[in-house]
DNA sequence: TATGCGATTGCCT
DNA sequence: GGCAATCGCATAG
């Protein structure tokens, strides 16, 4: 099966590929991989399967969505065998069909570059809510579509992952240069 | 039961 | 570049 692979394999290979949820389509330029227990100390599922992230333990090809900052929905791909628990954060991407629609869920937006730069803007652009959580993604409302051959990427520390000791984890991010709808990078915010 | 904080964003100086 | 917004969940006591 497609996504039956770690997330740090699967990652790049979504680059270029879409997502489509109803009438809107992005193209993905920018993500992240999350590997699980006892792995990856960024991860969601770096401790046992709880409430907030047990779709990440369930089959691939299926969208985990979560909650998170008190305000923001963001939305990953679940990869490698069930029960592995690694996932493929969608960070970043471009409009390339429905765009009236996306602009008008996401009005603080003043240019198309940034209506779906960065996760949680992502999930508004394309309309995806919590109530997405554990949605097959290869059938039905919500589709991925990965590119027929892989592009060319770059990868480097992940944004806004907070690491023991404080220095940059594994370089698990992963995006197409070049792309102006690849969101900044962010270290972890202090305390 | 109380506390701290996050895979972020948008507005402010 | 700094910081508030906002709340469910994990961790500590």
């Amino acid at each position: 099966m497609l996504f039956e692979a770690p997330a740090t394999e699967v990652a790049p290979r979504l680059l270029g590929g879409t997502i489509s949820v109803d009438s809107v389509t992005l193209r993905i330029t920018e993500v992240e991989a999350y590997l699980g227990v006892g792995i990856d100390p960024g991860s969601h599922a770096y401790r046992r399967k709880g409430v907030k992230n047990s779709t990440m333990f369930g089959p691939p090809g299926h969208l985990y969505t979560y909650f998170t900052y008190g305000m923001h929905v963001c939305a990953n791909v679940v990869c490698s065998p069930e029960g592995k628990a690694s996932a493929v954060l969608l960070r970043a991407g471009e409009i390339v069909e429905g765009i009236d629609l996306a602009r008008a869920r996401r009005l603080t937006s003043r240019v198309d570059v940034d209506l779906a730069r960065g996760p949680a803007r992502l999930t508004v652009a394309l309309g995806i809510t919590l109530g997405d959580d554990g949605t097959d993604l290869t059938t039905g409302r919500i589709r991925v579509e990965l590119p027929r051959i892989q592009v060319p990427f770059e990868q480097g520390p992940r944004t806004g992952v907070s690491w023991p000791g404080g220095e940059p984890s594994f370089p698990w991010r992963f995006w197409i240069p070049g792309e102006p709808t690849v969101s900044p990078y962010r270290r972890a915010a202090r305390r």
